[in-house]
DNA sequence: TGAAGCATGTAATTTGTTACATGATTGG
DNA sequence: CCAATCATGTAACAAATTACATGCTTCA
């Protein structure tokens, strides 16, 4: 049996919703994940394939034309997802942040936290944007995920502001 | 010339400290940055020799016994992590969170938010006793690396507390 | 002295990324 | 009708993980 990683669940997922889609399509539809989990161009062609392989989605292919392929989930497919959702993880993930890196191994606080204070407020506005024009047609999960973001987006910002070059101990937040 | 990844900085920078190392000592050094950025046994053996290749440092590999390799950083090795320290980044992480994907793809709040709120206290309480054990002697970038993670830890705990069963609206934090 | 475990390394496999290539569509 | 761009896919490459293999110590 082939192992299943976050990637598989995420074409798996998406398949679900779908009903049944091209990889164009997946990655359409991936988009939504990019912040959270980016799954590349080339995956989305290769992962399908591995997991048809293994059962747990059906390819049908054009006849004519471009050939296209286009998947579903099979019963074995959906079954493996839904697992997969029941079972909750405990795993935590690393931080693997490149500029907590930086500072980690000896690097200037000043102007690092500048950059980075920089970067998170623009995508913690970028988040907020978001959330601002999610309307109630976004489901329950997407939403808690962006809150999420937004969350930790705050806390960088708690992080990094009092690091930067001028600011004062007593200026934090 | 080669791509320098994180690892390779890693690399580069423990052999900063520490002057000279084997895989096997640079491994007990990279043990540090566990949680920030783990690095595998496998790669401290392949990442200095890659390095070697490309002149950022030197190898040296006993005559007999074991044959074992040392390392230590040429200057242009010195040079190409103090450029990369000097310069920072603006790139973001993705979150990358499992816990975080089987909520956004569907799961059921509630055993998730269990699960994962355990985890957290578990990582959080880790934290707070490496702080605690930490004297003067910890340098200024691995003691707020370690605020970074207390902070993260902290902003997941405020996350899913209120998502667990059970848990009231008002009860949050 | 021999079993456990630490130290050291390579190989095989799997995953992820980048690059390349080309077919369809559409708007100027 | 042709240039841009969207859609579709493969191939080559790089990186990370897992598995394997074995030499040295040490202490029961």
């Amino acid at each position: 049996m082939i192992r299943l990683t976050p990637v598989s669940y995420i074409v798996l997922g998406l398949l679900e919703r779908a009903g049944e889609a091209t990889p164009y399509q997946l990655k359409g539809m991936a988009a939504m994940l990019e912040d959270l989990w980016s799954v590349q161009h080339a995956q989305v062609y290769s992962e399908p394939r591995r997991l048809a392989e293994a059962g747990l989605v059906a390819e049908r292919r054009e006849a004519g034309g471009r050939r296209r392929r286009t998947y579903r989930l099979t019963d074995a497919g959906r079954e493996a997802f839904h697992d997969w959702l029941r079972t909750p993880t405990t795993e935590l993930t690393e931080l693997r942040d490149p500029g907590l890196l930086q500072l980690c191994l000896g690097a200037e606080p000043g102007p690092l936290a500048e950059s980075q204070h920089e970067a998170h407020a623009r995508k913690l506005a970028e988040y907020e944007a978001a959330m601002a024009g999610a309307g109630d047609e976004m489901p329950l999960g997407a939403r808690l995920t962006l809150e999420a973001g937004i969350g930790h987006e705050r806390e960088w910002l708690r992080f990094w502001s009092p690091l930067r070059d001028g600011s004062s101990s007593s200026d934090n937040r």
